[in-house]
DNA sequence: GTGAATCCTATGGGTTAAGTAGGGAATAGT
DNA sequence: ACTATTCCCTACTTAACCCATAGGATTCAC
């Protein structure tokens, strides 16, 4: 799993708006999100491209313009993000999970290949820009976290 | 998460690996690994290479030489042959999820990193080959592909 | 109309993924 | 000793992708 610089900078553009949006309502401009993360703006420009065509942020053009989440930072997943910039959460050999077939002693490999999509979605599908900004993650993910080596390299 | 074409033949070429041995326990060669699972051999060499080096696999050259499997097929992990031939399980722009770090609204976004990666220990490092051989997969496992939709897209 | 901002298309450089090629080194069977 | 088999090693290729950057066209508040 390499999450790209795409959808890290995607997460922290949200984050950046969602954090903004408590106190302004003013749409924020992509030179702002840039700085504030330190993203290099024309990138982030493509990627919040991305994310309006996804429906996770709406636009204003012109003088005063800039971004804004299209609906509350507790209503948009991190899945959905992921999604958004970098395609399907899980893939083999460019095949879906549940679309890989294999002979012989491979059979029962789909059913890895699926569960180990189902384990990210438990995660970035349950997890919301919301949570991420405030700390407070859902029970399970938190639960995940406290594998006694879950900060540890392996 | 893109599960590489050099993994997926890696751990296709354990499973062969381990069923061979339940009945022969001459070492099989690259060549018969590779018709079996239909993988391009000078690659899968190339693969095999990796596993020995990784200590997962040992080698017998010259005539009737070729692979087995260096412990049984129950205390070799799918996290190992991850980490064998593709590196970490999750990374962050090159960063293991624990050394990212973030400013001002993205400050916690290092947990959510983490707790993706612990998501996947808990099928990868939880999974060995005999599992997958057998389809005898852990009941956590079994409870993610409980999940309604688990075999269907998003 | 002017300046601020998004939007669109094109482009580039570096790295990686996936696979190929060719031959050297070891070994079992004869 | 010879031969066929098989692993081992280095180098190469080809295409795709990642991470941007450039330059302008368009939109809009004032």
């Amino acid at each position: 799993m390499d999450i790209s610089a795409k959808t890290d900078y995607a997460v922290r553009a949200l984050l950046t708006l969602a954090d903004a949006q408590r106190t302004d309502a003013r749409p924020v401009p992509a030179e702002v999100l840039a700085e504030q993360q330190d993203l290099p703006r024309k990138f982030l420009e493509a990627i919040l491209a991305d994310l309006r065509r996804a429906g996770l942020v709406t636009s204003v053009r012109g003088a005063a313009g800039g971004y804004r989440l299209a609906r509350p930072a507790g209503q948009i997943l991190l899945g959905a993000v992921f999604r958004a910039v970098d395609g399907p959460l899980a893939e083999v050999r460019g095949l879906r999970p549940h679309e890989t077939a294999y002979t012989g002693a491979a059979q029962h490999l789909p059913t890895v290949w699926v569960a180990v999509r189902a384990s990210l979605r438990r995660v970035l599908d349950e997890v919301s820009v919301e949570d991420v900004l405030s700390g407070k993650l859902p029970a399970h993910v938190r639960r995940l976290l406290a594998a006694e080596d879950a900060w540890a390299s392996r």
